[in-house]
DNA sequence: ACCTGAACACCGTTCAAGT
DNA sequence: ACCTGAACACCGTTCAAGT
């Protein structure tokens, strides 16, 4: 009923899909089948399944930064914010098992078009922007230099829980290395 | 020459394939081009794309314990055989930017036949066994219950960091990645 | 035992054609 | 602007047929 209902629609099924099964498993076929419309009529809104993949992973970041920052406007405990931070990975696993959008693209990084490699770069970028706001919160490591490597290896290990947790089909799972992390002082 | 030469060929080329572009790029009809046959022939030594992918991670697996069993024979020294640990994972970014075999797997679970899925979990089962020596070898830490949730949360991070380090095609970013994990005592 | 050609139902993409 | 049918070169798989 809105303004480009099926470009939406077609974007919100893809976002599952790539979540679900990955970039390369994603199918214009498939998807205009669930849409009602042609696969050649897909290619209207989208030219190439790269803009397609594109247009998914920019989409997700910009949902997942306005998330993020949200949660910056609540509380300023980098315990919480990362509390908080780590629960949107464990409710991917939670809704069917699914994952990072830009994690499983990361996986297929050598198949990817260029514009799909650019967008899930940035998504990297959000991540470890908004990380090192947080560490910067700590008490005593506003200070350090290093705290971009020490958010990439948050968000590396994060994405790395999640990916081996989902291999076992096992939210417990995640939730202990999680933990392990934080006993290890890795996260805060 | 030997005994079953394009069987071992296949399986050469399709694990090349796999740790640089995945399961789901794996290509009968291009591996059939590489090796000289028909993509039909491919069927009589692996009946179901499946049956190369499960052959694949096995042969990783069985290949990766080898090596790791070998490491253990030439140290005792938990630093050394974490180091020799995290350079496997190195060298396969070095190689071409490949992946761990089972980790770019993994990110494929929900495309995977249930044989592979066994095979995937295998490998990941091997890791943690191998991380639990190692970590027993630690002063104090033999009497840990928690070794097991340690060891998979080393492989998971471990595995994070070669997926998110490979999306920049930077090995430096690998590196330093690790060096945060071991400063902050998640790895020896 | 090992390989092949032909067929099947899939895939992304293109394009001329419709409204 | 949005959609379609038909064609193209891909894909895994099957199967009858060859050696």
């Amino acid at each position: 009923m809105a303004i480009s209902d099926t470009k939406e629609i077609i974007m919100g099924i893809g976002r599952a899909r790539v979540q679900a099964l990955g970039y390369n498993a994603l199918s214009f076929r498939e998807i205009a089948k669930e849409v009602g419309i042609k696969s050649a009529s897909i290619h209207h809104h989208f030219p190439t399944k790269g803009d397609l993949g594109a247009a998914l992973a920019r989409r997700y970041t910009e949902d997942g930064v306005n998330y993020l920052e949200g949660l910056l406007a609540k509380s300023q405990d980098p315990k919480v914010l990362i509390k908080s931070y780590t629960d949107i990975f464990r409710s991917a696993l939670v809704n069917d098992n699914r994952m990072c959008l830009c994690g499983i693209m990361a996986a297929e990084y050598q198949d990817l078009p260029d514009n799909v490699r650019t967008e899930v770069n940035a998504f990297t970028d959000a991540n470890v922007k908004w990380l090192i706001t947080v560490l910067s919160l700590q008490q005593g490591q506003s200070e350090a230099p290093n705290l971009r490597q020490k958010a990439l290896a948050i968000f590396s290990a994060v994405e790395g829980a999640q990916l081996v947790s989902r291999g076992r089909n096992d939210i417990a799972l995640f939730d202990r290395t999680v933990e392990v992390y934080r006993v290890a002082g890795l996260i805060p």
